[in-house]
DNA sequence: ATTACTGTAATAGTACAATAATACAGTTAG
DNA sequence: CTAACTGTATTATTGTACTATTACAGTAAT
């Protein structure tokens, strides 16, 4: 995992969306260990509250759980997790679209420039 | 103008960009004078430091002037509002393909929800 | 059992955005 | 001139996200 995280934007989300992200794209296995709240934060750069924080609310939302004093595992049930994931870039789309709306940007021009990026 | 405001994100950027909007949409003529500060508050339902705050950073940047006692009005030049506004569709637009690419979305997929949700 | 890990919790401190409440000075219309 | 508006500045307070530090208890391997 690469931890790539903005400084710009809360940490803890974005720790959210990493691990939610992998265990949708199967890097994470269902009932797999996760790394520990201390190594996280150790190879994020991040503070353990933070970590402790982000997997405490997907647990929360039935993508993980933790055995006290033994570790953090991806829940047996991976379904919630690419569930979100799509959920996600759909508000994400949405937001996208109605931001540019609210820059006067025409459908027509919404997607040329979506193309144009993606094409770079 | 409406003053649409989201209240879970930062006022002083959204104050910026719906008044760079105008201008560069020609709702605000060049040299056009402004709402006052306390009138933009009271209507936007913030606090004038905010508002002052927000005029003060596009003074910065050319793109409104203030007189003090008088008012702020337009600047002559519009020019710096509408490249202003093309620089954050772009921005935008960037960071939503690669939000949705952490997201392990192909650019097909990407495209395809973007007309989707365009298309509604 | 000891050791070294784990999750969990509590407290305090920092940084930032926004609010609240004033105060002061420049401009303009009456 | 005066009154009512302007911009501008200052100080204090709130709320939030994150950090820093410490502590405690559960788990597992040796």
């Amino acid at each position: 995992m690469e931890w790539k995280l903005d400084k710009d934007r809360p940490i803890c989300p974005q720790l959210m969306e990493l691990i939610v992200t992998g265990i949708a794209g199967g890097e994470y296995a269902a009932g797999e260990k996760l790394l520990s709240v201390r190594e996280v934060a150790l190879q994020a750069g991040v503070n353990p509250n933070t970590v402790q924080k982000a997997f405490s609310e997907m647990e929360r939302d039935g993508m993980i759980f933790s055995r006290a004093g033994s570790g953090w595992f991806v829940a047996e049930d991976t379904g919630k997790a690419v569930e979100r994931v799509e959920t996600l870039a759909r508000t994400r789309t949405e937001e996208y679209v109605s931001g540019m709306r609210a820059l006067r940007k025409e459908d027509a021009d919404i997607l040329r420039m979506v193309e144009e990026v993606c094409h770079e």
